[in-house]
DNA sequence: CTTTTTGACTATCTCTGACTATTATTATAA
DNA sequence: TTATAATAATAGTCAGAGATAGTCAAAAAG
């Protein structure tokens, strides 16, 4: 039983892709292309389409007024990470990186399950092996490939 | 004669064997459908899909409303992973941990995303400063320490 | 005594509609 | 012609109704 909120989200992500990030759309017409009330439209842009999910939202009213939907997030977390990358020098030891790491979640940019994985990925301990004069360069690596992995998602 | 609430948890464990690792009820249809109150079916759920018996729960209210169970692992996600842990040997090539590391987003014990980062900390790339012949055992013990970091969430 | 069953109360999410706010266009007055 | 007022065309807000699911403690069953 799919809500029609649901419906309405995936119609308009599905238009943004197809308009490469943004869309612009008249509130009365799609909803009544979905069957509802106009506020319908308002409910699902503000429940779905919010700043934090990377979204952001302009309109105007009166004759030939419309609603302009952008996706900002994708663009701009892979732009932060790029930075973040760019910044890390060829090494760094495992204090600083847990720092970096921790940063990550504060600013939403990974989840907490994600960063343990990332300090046990470049923890002392996973990196014995690697000769103590070279384990920083190996950490620095590490850390810029996972990151890295993240900027095409 | 059999308790309901043994006979709603058989009724799911076989739809979730059907549906391979993962079903989406309604609370009080389910309830209708067995004759009691819908609060019964949270205790079900409570007492027989806890995280410690390998089950994932996840729901949401409201209009269209729903819960969703899935199966993580006969065994509890723990153990499952210790039992992977003790299993890998002390070096891995990159083929064979990408091998593992699909197989844990197909077990549902890893996300996709979470998988990204586990293949880019043991890609070649990552450990381009690692000696080919100590690549591989770096490589197996940053692998297990991943695995290790999540046994304890 | 422990486990199961029940139901009253609560929490959360979705949908609706009446009312409000803003902008564009048209009509009217100076 | 220009300024102003009325009208039309949009979008925004918010509170209430509807639809689910969650909690908890008492009653019932074992």
């Amino acid at each position: 039983m799919a809500r029609l909120s649901d419906i309405i989200e995936e119609f308009l992500k599905e238009l943004i892709i197809e308009e490469e990030g943004t869309v612009e759309i008249q509130r009365n017409e799609l909803a009544s292309k979905f069957n509802c009330v106009p506020s319908q439209i308002n409910y699902v842009i503000s429940t779905r389409f919010t700043a934090e999910k990377g979204y952001y939202v302009e309109s105007r009213r009166g004759g030939g007024g419309y609603i302009c939907i952008k996706r900002v997030n994708p663009d701009s977390a892979g732009d932060y990470l790029m930075h973040i990358i760019n910044s890390l020098g060829d090494k760094i030891s495992q204090l600083t990186s847990e720092v970096f790491i921790n940063n990550f979640v504060d600013y939403n940019i990974i989840e907490t399950r994600e960063a343990m994985i990332m300090k046990a990925a470049t923890s002392d301990k996973a990196l014995s092996f690697v000769p103590m004069d070279k384990r920083d360069d190996v950490r620095a690596a590490i850390l810029k490939n996972m990151l890295m992995s993240l900027t095409v998602l």
